[in-house]
RNA sequence: GUGCCUGUAGCUCAGCAGGAUAGAGCAACGGCCUUCUAAGCCGUUGGCCGGACGUUCGAAUCGUCUCAGGCACACCA
């Protein structure tokens, strides 16, 4: 389907060439005076020096020549705008076609497919509010690429098996000198490892913290990482072990955010491509020995700053991230032939992953043609400007922020008296959803790249621009066409615009297309979630407006009902790509 | 030291393929519930867009410099 804009700048395109000008000064877009116009196009302006006019002549010249069929009114203003308002009976044309097209009339590709890495949690170590984030931006643009026709595959890339394996089986085998696990030379079964997440989650502070101070227990574990990884028995089965207990309490609170991954790889899963891509590395003259690494040189002669070499193997032998994340590329190339692999990773891993970048081409893993992307996100930081800690100082752990949240939730229910009708239970599942919206849309509406300020009483304050508002108009909305199908009141078509806010909502809604597009090339949620808001605003302004359930002329509140389901299936698309669960009542 | 990111209202943030009066939300103040969920709606107050210079008919937006904060710079991930 042709969108309004690319329709509207055509129209402009075309009257510009037959005046003699170049095309591209026709480009028209969105008005940023709504007080004047809908739309706008700026290209005599723009012209004026190239053709020696004055950009007045140039666009009464053009406003001549071109088609005002779509049109309400074509002004010229000085100093050379072209102001555009379209016919309602044009914007209604055009939101009518979104609204019978189960695609929302979206422009969609075909045949792409795209790996979306994020989550990258670490196996045995509990999810805190950094990994929020990751989660939730990567969940989102991978639902908006689905929305927009891309076979979007996420990967959650958990991390088991580095350094931080070799810690925990050093510090297992500190508290458990007698387990068969740690024997080398049992070669019977294995019992089931009895411990749970919370003992997991005590293992890997202690020996990280044990291993900056000791250095001969650093080195036990290095040599742990470096057996574990030549497939030690003994450690693969405890590693298989830690690997299952971890990654169901990691989908559990992955579920509760509505995070949910294609594939759960894990570094370890690129294990087996290593060999070959190391031995041809160096086959091929790209690695090298430095000072007992494994190291392939990836500076450019352009670079402003020094770029240091990527280290593919460590002097112990041992593996190391650029590893498993070069061979995850190798593994990805094969698997999927994606055009596009992107990381939404914190933005102090921006280094090396350009290096990797650099590196996987260089050496011929992806082509040019694949896009590798670092989608870096911004640190969450407390009101002091310094990373969110607890008020103990310690790092908030994701189960309990989303615990407080909800709670708060709950207690906001209790007090604005809603849900009565609800049972207990149904109280806490809505609880959880309000909660959940406020945390998620809370963040999202950050842009993705900057640092931002995580306050907990923000998130749970529920009024304006928050997740709550959100579900609330959705709610109250879905509440009309509930009680108007129990009335048996017959649901309309939609009509010509009647007030204000009807014009500029169809308006809104007509431009989805372009708001979903530019998103998806920020890879940035927040565009999603400032449209979604807009939106929103516009129906709360609506719903005050008219009283749909009360209003007389049947065929009128057939239209009203019809605006209320469109507006209601456009805002309940921007909650299922920000994949926010929406509850029947509040 | 070098590189990257950030600096917009009291607070948290949009706006940055240059455009006409810089927008929201929160906070503060004032209105709107016998009628579809007031977690809502309407209004008022609040800004030399860190600073300087430059490019341009036009700069919050582009360039250079500068100040302030954050982050990163091979054997952690």
């Amino acid at each position: 389907m042709k969108t309004i804009i690319a329709y509207l700048s055509e129209i402009f395109e075309k009257a510009f060439v037959a005046c003699g000008y170049e095309k591209e000064y026709g480009k028209v877009t969105v008005s940023n005076r709504p007080d004047l116009c809908q739309f706008q196009c700026n290209g005599a302006m723009a012209g004026a020096k190239r053709y020696k006019k004055s950009p007045l002549q140039i666009a009464q010249e053009v406003v001549e020549h071109v088609d005002k069929a779509p049109f309400e009114k074509v002004e010229v203003v000085a100093p050379g705008f072209i102001n555009l308002v379209l016919k309602d009976e044009e914007i209604l044309k055009a939101a009518v076609a979104i609204h019978e097209d189960k695609d929302f009339g979206l422009n969609k590709v075909s045949d792409e497919t795209v790996v979306v890495d994020y989550g990258g949690p670490n196996i045995a170590k509990p999810l805190h509010v950094g990994h929020l984030r990751s989660a939730i931006i990567g969940e989102s643009v991978k639902r908006l690429a689905k929305v927009l026709g891309y076979r979007a595959i996420g990967d959650v890339h958990l991390g088991d098996w580095g350094l931080q394996m070799g810690l925990i089986i050093t510090e297992f085998a500190e508290q458990n000198p007698e387990s068969k696990y740690l024997d080398d030379r049992y070669d019977g079964e294995y019992e089931p490892l009895a411990i749970s997440m919370d003992d997991l989650n005590e293992i890997y502070p202690r020996a990280s913290k044990r291993s900056k101070v000791d250095e001969e227990y650093m080195a036990r574990a290095q040599q742990a990482t470096f057996d574990l990884q030549h497939g030690r028995r003994g450690y693969m089965a405890l590693w298989r072990e830690i690997v299952r207990i971890s990654v169901a309490d990691l989908k559990a609170n992955y579920e509760k955010l509505n995070v949910s991954f294609e594939y759960w790889y894990g570094e370890s899963d690129s294990e087996k491509y290593i060999p070959d891509m190391i031995a041809e590395f160096i086959e091929k003259g790209y690695a090298y020995e430095s000072e007992g690494a494994l190291v392939v040189d990836v500076a450019k002669p352009e670079d402003k700053a020094p770029m240091p070499p990527v280290l593919v193997r460590k002097s112990n032998g041992s593996q190391i991230y650029a590893t498993t994340d070069l061979a995850t590329i190798k593994q990805r190339m094969q698997d999927f032939h994606p055009s596009m692999i992107l990381y939404f990773v914190d933005n102090r891993q921006g280094l090396h992953f350009e290096q990797v970048f650099r590196c996987a081409r260089k050496t011929g893993l992806v082509s040019e043609d694949v896009v590798l992307e670092f989608d870096g996100f911004g640190t969450m930081n407390g009101k002091d400007g310094k990373p969110y800690k607890t008020r103990d100082g310690g790092v908030m752990k994701l189960r309990d922020l989303i615990d407080n949240v909800c709670a708060a939730a709950l207690e906001k229910m209790e007090e604005a008296k809603t849900g009565l009708e609800l049972s207990e239970e149904e109280k806490k599942e809505t609880a959880l959803k309000v909660g959940i919206s406020a945390l998620k849309f809370g963040d999202l509406i950050n842009y993705r790249a900057k640092d931002y300020i995580f306050d907990l009483d923000k998130f749970m304050s529920f009024e304006g621009k928050t997740g709550p508002y959100m579900l609330y108009t959705i709610v109250r909305l879905n509440s009309i066409l509930t009680k108007a199908k129990e009335k048996g009141f017959e649901i309309g078509t939609l009509g010509l615009p009647k007030t204000d806010v009807e014009r500029e909502v169809l308006l809104k809604t007509i431009l989805m297309n372009e708001v979903f597009w530019q998103a998806f090339s920020d890879r940035a949620p927040s565009g999603i979630c400032e449209n979604a808001y807009q939106i929103a605003s516009l129906a709360n302004r609506f719903y005050y407006e008219n009283k749909i359930l009360s209003e007389e002329n049947e065929e009128r509140r057939g239209e009203l009902l019809a605006f209320c389901e469109y507006v209601l299936r456009i805002l309940k698309l921007h909650m299922e790509i920000l994949a926010i669960d929406v509850p029947e009542r509040m």
